[in-house]
RNA sequence: GCCCGGAUGGUGGAAUCGGUAGACACGAGGGACUUAAAAUCCCUUGGCCAUUGCGGCUGUGUGGGUUCAAGUCCCACUCCGGGUACCA
C-alpha cells in the first residue's frame, strides 16, 4: 500500500466532520486555551499560498495544546463587510451579499482542504444580522456612555446628566471634545436641543463636526488608518481634508490606558512600538497668549516651554476657530484667498509640495513672559487636529518655524549657547540656555531640561498656562457613506436630533436598495431604501459603519456565538476570558488592533467582559512573497532568448506564469498556448532548454506568480503543504514561496510512511525499542516540545526529517517508538498521523492522544567527546566518561600524546574546558 | 527626518548562555540500479590552494574594538525591509 495522501486526507477530513472532532464546549474540569486567527475578508481572488501560513501555525499550536490536555477554542469566521464587494456591486449590479456568500463558500472549500481543527459550529459572519445585532448593541452602549477621567473608565451618560442637574460642570471630571462651563441653573434652563448638543461632546460614540479624510472616488470618509500618504489604502485614491458632521468613537479618551496597558501584553516589541508611536504621547504645556486689543487669548501647546523667550510669531491652523477672531478688515481678503487655496489642496498635494505658505492675520499677540507683541500668522503647516491648532513659533529651535521665518523675514533669536542658527535651526533638546532671563523668569545658564521644568512650574504659578499631556491618537471616524456595512441604530427626531433605537429593535437590518450608489441629492446609498424609518416613523441614519466595527469584538462572539440574549454570556466569558494566542499580520497594528483593544476596554468598563485586554499574546506571521519568472523577448521580434544568453541581445523582460515554469525551465508548448501573441514565439535555447530569470516580488495576479494552495494539495497533499509552509522559515519572517523545494517534504512523508508499511505489510512489532531508537525519538520530543512554544516550526520539521531518517536506517519497528512519533507529528501533519495511529490499532483519534514527555535518561551519553583546541584551532579529540570533572578533562587532554606536538615544549598559559565540548589550550 | 527590524553558500534557512559556522531542505555535479525514463539509493557541494594520503588558508554586509574564543557583545558606517511623518 503506497502512501495515497488524496484518499487518506479525504477520508479523515470526512471523519472529523462527521464526528465533530473539533467541537468544543465549556468544560470546567479542564484548563482552557483560546487560539485565534485574524478572520479573513473573503475576497473574490480566493486564497493564495501565503494566506494559510498563519492559520497553519495556529492550527499546529491548537492541536499541540489539545494534546497537552487543554480545552482549546479555535474558531474561524469571515469579516464579510467591506469595500471590494460593494465596488463590484456598483460595477455589475450584483448584490454584495451574493458576491460575499459565494466568496465565503470558496474560502471554506479551500480552508477545508488543508485540514484545520476549527470548530465550525462557532463560525461568525459580520454581515449576519444575528451577529451585527451585537455590533449595533455596542454602539448604543457607547452612545449612552461618557468617560470619567477620575475613575478612568466609561460610565452611563445618565450619571453625567444627574451631575449637571445638581452641580453643572463644577467638579465634573468628564472627558469631552469641547470644554464646557455652566452651572446647574444654566443646565436646567437649556432646551432639549441645547442639552443634546452638550452631551454629544461627552458621549463615547458621538456625532460631531470633525476634520475627516474625504475620499471622493470612493464617495466616503475614511479613518486615519485607512489612509496612507494621502491615498486610500483600498484603491489608492486621493484623500482630502474636509470638515463634516460624522459619527465618531472617542478613542482618544482611552489613549492613556491603551498606551499603559501595552506593557502587560506579550506582543512583539515592534508592534508595541508601532502602537506607541500611533498613540503618540507627548508631555508639554498649554499657554495663553493674550490678543492685542481684545479680551480673548490664543491657547497654544508646546513641548518646549523653555523657548518662550525666542517666540517671534504665532501660527494658527487654517481651520482653527481662532482665525475668525484675529483676522483684521485689511487682511480679510488675503486671508480668505489663502484659506480657499488651502482648502482645495488634498492632503497628498500638501505633502508633496511642502512649500512654505501662509498669510498674516493682521493681529498681534502678547508674549505673556516678555510682554512683547508678536504677529499672528495662518499657515497649513500647523494642524487643526493636534493640540489646540495654534502654536508659538520659535524659529531658532524648530525647523518648521525656521523655514517659515526665513520665508517671511521674521526675526530668529537663538536661545542655546553656541547654537548656530544662520543656516538652520537647532532642534536638539540639549545645551545651556542664553537670552532667556528677565525680571519675571530666569532661565539663563540652565540645561534645556531644567529650563522646561522651571518654566512649567512658573506658568502654573502665574496662571499663564498649565502642564498638559497630548496624544496623537484621534477619535475614530465611524460613518461611511456606503451601503455594505452595519446600519446605525439611530433615528432623527422632530428637532433633527439623533436618538438611539431601543435595544429591543435590534438588529436593525440592512435594507434593500435599487442601486448601490449615492442618491441624486448626494445622500448615501441608504437614502434609496424604501421606508427606511424607525418603528416610530422617524427617518433612520443613512450612513453605515466602517469595516472595523464588525471586527472589533468578534473574538468575544466566538465564545458564545448563538446567544441571542447577549454578546457573550457571563459564563462563557468567565471561562474563555481572552484570546491566549492571536495570529495575524502586522498591517492591523494601527487599525483593528487598536480598535479591538478600545472596544474591549469599553465593554470591560461597563462590566460586560472580564479582561481589560482582548489578546494576551500576539504572533505576526510574515508575508509570503511570490517568486516571479521572466522570459526575455528580443526587441521588436517574437523571439525569446534564454537567461544566460540574453546579454548578447537587446531584450525586454516579460512576466511569465510561474505555473508553466518548472525549476526555472520554461514549458515551451504551454507558453505558446498561454497567450495568443506567443503562439508563434521562437526561442533561442541553452542546452536545449529555455531558462527563465526570476525575482522576488509581492504575490499578485498581475505578476503571474500566484500559487494556489488547492493545486499544491492536489499534487502533494495537505500534510505536505502544511509541513512545507512551516519548513520555509520562521513564521514571523517574510519569505519567498518557491514550489520546487516541496519535494523534500514530499520525500519525508513517504519515508515516514515507509517506517510503517512495506507494501501492504505493517512493519510494526512489539519488540523492545533499542537505546538508539529511544534516543532518536526523545531527542525529537525534546526539540519539538521546545520549538512549539517559540513558534520555531521550521526547525521542528527538520528534526522530524532527521529522526525519521535515523529510525529508518536503524530499521526501527518498535510500537512504543512509532506510536509516540505519530503523536509528535500529529499537530503538523494530522491526516497521515490519524492514518498511522489507526494502523497501529490505537484507540480513538490521534487528536485525543497524550503528548509524550521526553526522558533525559535516554539522551545521556556514556562517554563525552571533547575537541581539544590549541589557540582556538581544533587539533584532536578525546573521549572521557560522562561526568568527569573539568580538572580531569584537562589532565586527559594535556597527557594525550598528540598534545606534545602542539605544546612544542611550552607550558600552557591557560586551559579552558567548556560545556562537554571543547578544551581550549592557550600556548 | 524619526522609530523599529534585518544582512550567513547558487536558493530557503540552522547555529540555547559568546564555544568546531553553514543543521535540515532545495538546486547543482558525479555514481549505482534500469533497454530507457521516472522513482529510489550512494557520494560531492562556502571560497581558494593541495589532493597519492594527511592537510593548509580564508570565510557570517564594511571598518575598528573587547575576549583564550565573536554570526552572536561594544563603537562607527553601508545597504535592505517595515512603521510613521509638518504632532509643535
Amino acid at each position: 500500500m503506497d502512501y495515497n495522501f488524496n484518499e487518506i486526507e479525504k477520508r479523515w477530513q470526512q471523519y472529523w466532520k462527521e464526528n465533530k472532532t473539533y467541537k468544543v464546549d465549556i468544560d470546567n474540569g479542564r484548563p482552557k486555551f483560546y487560539v485565534l486567527d485574524m478572520f479573513p475578508y473573503p475576497s473574490g481572488a480566493g486564497l493564495h499560498v501565503g494566506h494559510p501560513l498563519g492559520y497553519i501555525a495556529s492550527d499546529i499550536f491548537s492541536r499541540y495544546k489539545r494534546l497537552r490536555g487543554f480545552n482549546v477554542l479555535h474558531p474561524m469566521g469571515y469579516d464579510a463587510y467591506g469595500l471590494p464587494a460593494e465596488q463590484y456591486a456598483i460595477q455589475t449590479g450584483q448584490h454584495p451579499e451574493i458576491t460575499t456568500v459565494k466568496n465565503i463558500a470558496r474560502y471554506r472549500e479551500q480552508l477545508d482542504k488543508i485540514g484545520f481543527s476549527y470548530d465550525w459550529d462557532r463560525e461568525v459572519r459580520t454581515c449576519d444580522p444575528a451577529y451585527y445585532k451585537w455590533t449595533q448593541w455596542a454602539f448604543l452602549k457607547m452612545f449612552g456612555s461618557y468617560y470619567d477621567m477620575e475613575q478612568d473608565k466609561a460610565l452611563p451618560i445618565e450619571n453625567l446628566v444627574k451631575h449637571f442637574e445638581k452641580c453643572g460642570t463644577a467638579g465634573c471630571n468628564a472627558y469631552s471634545g469641547e470644554e464646557h462651563d455652566f452651572t446647574a441653573e444654566q443646565w436646567n434652563a437649556m432646551s432639549k436641543v441645547q442639552k443634546n448638543d452638550v452631551l454629544m461632546d461627552y458621549r463615547i460614540a458621538y456625532r460631531g463636526k470633525t476634520m475627516v479624510n474625504w475620499c471622493a472616488a470612493l464617495g466616503t470618509v475614511l479613518a486615519n488608518d485607512e489612509v496612507s500618504e494621502g491615498l486610500s489604502i483600498r484603491g489608492g485614491y486621493p484623500v482630502e481634508q474636509k470638515v463634516m458632521n460624522q459619527w465618531c468613537l472617542r478613542v482618544s479618551a482611552y489613549a492613556g490606558r491603551l498606551l499603559r496597558d501595552l506593557d502587560s501584553l506579550n506582543w512583539s516589541d515592534s508592534i508595541k512600538e508601532t502602537q506607541r508611536n500611533w498613540i503618540g504621547y507627548s508631555e508639554g504645556a498649554e499657554m495663553k497668549f493674550p490678543i492685542v486689543g481684545s479680551d480673548e487669548h490664543l491657547l497654544i501647546f508646546t513641548t518646549r516651554a523653555d523657548t518662550i523667550f525666542g517666540v517671534t510669531f504665532m501660527v494658527l491652523a487654517p481651520e482653527s476657530e481662532y482665525v475668525d477672531m484675529v483676522v483684521t478688515a485689511e487682511q480679510k481678503q488675503a486671508v480668505d484667498a489663502y484659506l480657499a487655496e488651502v482648502k482645495h489642496k488634498t492632503e497628498r498635494e500638501r505633502m508633496i509640495e511642502k512649500k512654505v505658505s501662509g498669510v498674516f492675520s493682521g493681529s498681534y499677540a502678547v508674549n505673556p513672559i516678555t510682554g512683547k507683541e508678536i504677529p499672528i500668522y495662518i499657515s497649513d503647516y500647523v494642524l487643526a487636529g493636534y493640540g489646540t491648532g495654534a502654536i508659538m513659533a520659535v524659529p531658532a529651535h524648530d525647523s518648521r518655524d525656521y523655514a517659515f521665518a526665513r520665508h517671511f523675514g521674521l526675526p530668529i533669536i537663538p536661545l542655546i549657547e553656541g547654537a548656530d542658527v544662520s543656516e538652520e535651526s537647532f532642534d536638539a533638546k540639549e545645551g545651556v540656555m542664553v537670552n532667556s532671563s528677565n525680571d519675571f523668569l530666569q532661565l539663563n545658564g540652565l540645561q534645556v531640561k531644567e529650563a522646561i521644568a522651571k518654566t512649567k512650574v512658573f506658568i502654573e504659578e502665574k496662571q499663564i498656562g498649565r502642564v498638559k499631556v497630548n496624544y496623537r491618537l484621534r477619535d475614530a471616524i465611524f460613518s461611511r457613506q456606503r451601503y455594505w456595512g452595519e446600519p446605525f441604530p439611530i433615528y432623527y427626531d422632530e428637532d433633527n436630533q439623533p436618538q438611539p433605537l431601543s435595544e429591543s429593535d435590534l438588529p436593525l437590518q440592512l435594507p434593500e436598495v435599487d442601486k448601490f450608489l449615492p442618491t441624486e441629492t448626494g445622500e448615501p446609498p441608504l437614502g434609496r431604501a424604501k421606508n427606511w424609518t424607525a418603528p416610530n416613523g422617524r427617518p433612520l441614519e443613512l450612513c453605515t459603519m466602517p469595516g472595523f466595527a464588525g471586527s472589533s469584538a468578534y473574538y468575544l462572539r466566538y465564545m458564545d456565538p448563538h446567544n441571542d440574549a447577549a454578546l457573550v454570556s457571563r459564563e462563557a466569558n468567565n471561562y474563555w476570558r481572552q484570546v491566549d494566542l492571536y495570529v495575524g499580520g502586522t498591517e492591523h497594528a494601527t487599525g483593528h488592533l487598536i480598535y479591538s483593544r478600545f472596544w474591549n476596554k469599553f465593554l470591560y468598563d461597563l462590566g460586560y467582559v472580564c479582561e481589560p485586554e482582548p489578546f494576551s499574546k500576539l504572533i505576526n506571521q510574515g508575508m509570503i512573497q511570490g517568486r516571479s519568472n521572466f522570459v526575455y523577448r528580443i526587441k521588436d521580434t517574437n523571439t525569446f532568448v534564454s537567461l544566460n544568453l540574453k546579454k548578447n541581445y537587446d531584450v525586454t523582460p516579460i512576466h511569465v506564469d510561474v505555473n508553466i515554469v518548472d525549476n526555472d525551465v520554461l514549458d515551451i508548448e504551454k507558453f505558446r498556448a498561454w497567450r495568443p501573441e506567443f503562439a508563434t514565439a521562437e526561442f533561442i535555447l541553452e542546452d536545449g532548454k529555455y531558462i527563465c530569470g526570476w525575482a522576488i516580488e509581492k504575490m499578485s495576479k498581475s505578476l503571474f506568480n500566484v500559487v494556489n494552495p488547492d493545486d499544491i494539495v492536489k499534487e502533494h497533499g495537505a500534510d505536505t503543504l502544511r509541513l512545507y509552509e512551516m519548513f520555509l522559515g520562521p513564521v514571523e519572517a517574510s519569505k519567498p514561496w518557491d514550489t520546487k523545494g516541496i519535494e523534500g517534504v514530499d520525500r519525508f512523508l513517504r519515508k515516514l510512511w515507509g517506517l510503517f508499511f512495506k507494501g501492504d505489510r505493517l512493519l510494526v512489532s512489539d519488540e523492545k525499542a533499542s537505546p538508539e531508537a529511544l534516543k532518536s525519538l526523545h531527542k525529537l520530543i525534546k526539540k519539538v516540545t521546545g520549538d512549539i512554544e517559540t513558534f520555531s516550526y521550521n526547525t521542528s520539521v527538520s528534526a522530524f526529517m532527521i529522526c525519521v531518517n535515523e529510525l529508518s536506517s536503524m530499521r526501527c519497528t518498535s510500537r512504543e517508538v512509532l506510536q509516540q512519533l505519530v503523536v509528535v507529528i500529529a499537530p503538523f501533519a494530522p491526516h497521515i498521523a490519524e492514518e498511522l495511529w489507526h494502523a497501529l490499532g490505537c484507540e480513538g483519534t490521534v487528536c485525543d492522544a497524550e503528548w509524550p514527555e521526553w526522558n533525559d535518561e535516554y539522551l545521556k551519553e556514556a562517554n563525552v567527546n571533547y575537541t581539544v583546541m590549541f589557540n582556538g584551532r581544533p587539533r584532536f579529540n578525546i573521549e572521557v566518561p560522562a561526568g568527569t570533572d573539568q580538572a580531569q578533562v584537562q589532565q586527559v587532554a594535556l597527557s594525550n600524546p598528540a598534545a606534545e606536538k602542539w605544546l612544542a615544549g611550552n607550558a600552557p598559559k591557560k586551559v579552558i574546558v567548556v560545556q562537554n565540548k571543547i578544551v581550549n589550550v592557550v600556548v
